[in-house]
DNA sequence: ATATATACAGACCGATCTGTCTATTTGTCA
DNA sequence: TGACAAATAGACAGATCGGTCTGTATATAT
């Protein structure tokens, strides 16, 4: 059972996600969550914390969904860090996160709306991508990389690479031309 | 000498890409114009045509900047795809377009803000994207690449990836990161 | 049943938004 | 100088914004 709490943080990702944070008012939030505005202002003091908790909630449920979704994948670290990519294009074609679909990475969108590294939304997207590099490093480590910070953060940049291609330019297949890529670094980084 | 409308133009673009385009109200780009409202609404029809006026005048200024900037690098061609990182990195640090400073790709953050692929300024940053990559594709080429659309995918990739992580993390190092990777794909696909 | 907490509906406020209008000033060319 | 075009300042309208407030209804627990 959902709290009040819940129901207006799932609606207000929706919305920031899908029409931009800005662009999205409260009124449209209240009324497609159907809570009262009081109720709002009860549990957040602005419009500017319900946006950092809809953020806090996308964090937790994107990184739940990756690191779920490459675990499945394969035992082997180095098959889970290639799965990255096919998981990236289930997501790109709309398969993951249904209620949401794909409009791009939340987190780009949010710094590319509040561009001043200071803001809390910034922070938290930029805190976002170091805790994906920090996942990826391990796996890295795992797999026997002799550099693997570097290794991590160019899968990264390759990520980050496949989404913004296949949001701006819709082409979800960006993921396998990434994950090209990443073969390729993989086997020149990894021990045979 | 500017017109009255580059003015505008141009105050636009500057603010659109600082602030966000949401959040950049007529009356801003008014009075740091110094243009009255009604010479706006002489020149353009709403507030949504002048953001796609800003947004063409970027996707000239931006390609006319880059394509000089590889250029100029070295006359091989090889030289010349590499050099795209080069400039990323002086575009990331500062000492591009010093009157707007850096703040993230303003064709991402317009898709961010109009996630709707058939909004006319998600459309500008589709093809915006696209023509770089047939630019990117005619030097791979040249260059005697035996893939070379392919390759020019590749390569823009890594740039959209690299603008992504210096803006978000904060990270201009991002460049050289790129320039790593695209090193090993060009040494892989072109002739020695 | 009564007390208490929670959420509801919706009026309301001041500020800001895009866009329209009028009236005045400026600059140019004949 | 006089005529014409272009740009100015700024009031104004109508809508919407974030946020506050009042009053009522609901649900739980003792």
């Amino acid at each position: 059972m959902k709290s009040r709490r819940d129901e207006l943080v799932d609606t207000a990702l929706r919305l920031f996600y899908k029409q931009g944070f800005n662009a999205t008012g409260i009124d449209k939030i209240l009324s497609e969550s159907g809570v009262a505005k009081m109720t709002l202002y009860k549990h957040f003091g602005s419009k500017d914390e319900l946006i950092l908790a809809a953020l806090t909630r996308r964090d937790e449920q994107f990184r739940d969904w990756l690191t779920n979704a490459m675990e499945t994948a394969s035992p082997d670290p180095r098959a889970q860090l290639l799965s990255l990519f096919d998981a990236l294009e289930k997501w790109f074609r709309g398969q993951a996160f249904k209620d949401l679909g794909f409009a791009g990475c939340a987190f780009i969108n949010a710094s590319g709306e509040f561009t001043d590294p200071d803001h809390p939304a910034h922070r938290i997207a930029k805190q976002h991508k170091q805790e994906i590099v920090d996942h990826l490093a391990k796996l890295c480590t795992k797999a026997g990389a002799t550099d693997p910070e570097t290794l991590a953060e160019q899968l990264a940049l390759l990520k980050e690479g496949a989404i913004v291609t296949a949001h701006v330019r819709g082409m979800p297949e960006a993921a396998r031309l990434a994950k090209t890529i990443a073969t390729g670094l993989l086997d020149a980084a990894l021990p045979a």
